[in-house]
DNA sequence: CCCCAGGCACATT
DNA sequence: AATGTGCATGGG
């Protein structure tokens, strides 16, 4: 299947998108993305103008545009947060860097792994939950593995869980049965999330799930919940703010980010009412640019 | 040995 | 409301 891509509006960088971090289980292999999409298996290749994409099952063009959320203009999202000319220099820098719309489920559990990590290691240990609980596809001579749907981590042995090299091991496994167990019995639900205000959601988020607090329910609600205005502050894009737009920010703010970029709760808050009420509707789109744009320019991405 | 990574929950003040 | 502390992996 060809899926065009040769107007400014559905501009992409394929492989940006798919390894800037905000997703952990794409492999590039061959030239060629390998991801799993349900239980499908899909394998994307860019070409000039368009992607090529391939899959394991019958797949729908529409399941792979809208992961691809190919239904925003990127051309106008850019140009509208480029009115910010600190933003337009690093766009110039950092192009066709799109948000994905991830499943929330998956989601979810990869951004309670994520807490205190890298994404080295929440790839591998995503992996490992994948390998233990998931289903092997394969497409070609590539292998892979689906992500668990909630009954199979309800069923999941805690120590199992633990064994696949969590950060914070029994407390997370913890977290991620109950964030399982939520979902199963309709307790979490994402469709009503995602009807919801980005503050409603945010706040229901954080307190249904624990180890869910305001960073990781940022990330699930921009990059699942179409909560596009949410804008995640981990320690390099607090970074990212304090270099590039310490004009707009309290001096002693700048000062704590500088000397201790974990941020309590305060300047989390703080930060994150600045970014929207400067860059709008579109922050989330801002923080992804700042975020990659920041981790490329001081350290080489840790692969 | 040190430091740090897409932080959170909870106690203390 | 603001700050401090435990958590406890793995790579540089």
């Amino acid at each position: 299947m060809k899926i065009s891509v040769n107007s400014p509006s559905k501009a992409i960088d394929l492989t940006l998108t798919l390894s800037c971090g905000q997703v952990f289980r794409w492999v590039q292999y061959g030239g060629s993305w390998f991801g799993t999409l349900g239980k499908t298996l899909v394998k994307i290749r860019q070409r000039k103008g368009y992607l090529d994409v391939q899959s394991s099952h019958p797949i729908l063009r529409s399941t792979i545009s809208n992961y691809l959320r190919l239904d925003d203009d990127l051309e106008s999202i850019i140009s509208e947060l480029s009115e910010d000319t600190v933003f337009s220099q690093v766009a110039y820098e950092v192009r066709g860097l799109r948000i994905l719309r991830q499943d929330p489920w998956e989601c979810l559990i990869s951004y309670i792994c994520s807490r205190n990590s890298r994404i080295s290691m929440i790839r591998r240990v995503l992996n490992n939950i994948c390998q233990r609980f998931g289903e092997k596809v394969t497409l070609g001579e590539y292998t892979n593995y689906t992500f668990p749907r909630p009954e199979e981590i309800v069923e999941a042995k805690l120590s199992e869980l633990i064994g696949c090299g969590l950060r914070y091991g029994r407390v997370q496994a913890e977290e991620i049965k109950n964030a399982a167990e939520l979902v199963q019995k309709g307790a979490l639900d994402f469709n009503v999330l995602k009807r919801m205000s980005y503050p409603e959601a945010k706040t229901k988020l954080i307190s249904l799930c624990r180890g869910v607090g305001s960073k990781v329910a940022d990330c699930i609600l921009l990059f699942s919940l179409e909560k596009i205005e949410a804008f995640p502050i981990d320690v390099w894009v607090a970074r990212a703010m304090a270099t590039l737009y310490h004009k707009y920010l309290d001096k002693r703010l700048v000062k704590r980010i500088l000397s201790n970029p974990h941020l309590s709760n305060a300047d989390y808050e703080r930060l994150s009412r600045f970014a929207r009420d400067h860059f709008g509707r579109y922050a989330g789109y801002a923080q992804e640019y700042l975020y990659h744009w920041i981790r490329t320019k001081n350290v080489e991405c840790d692969a």
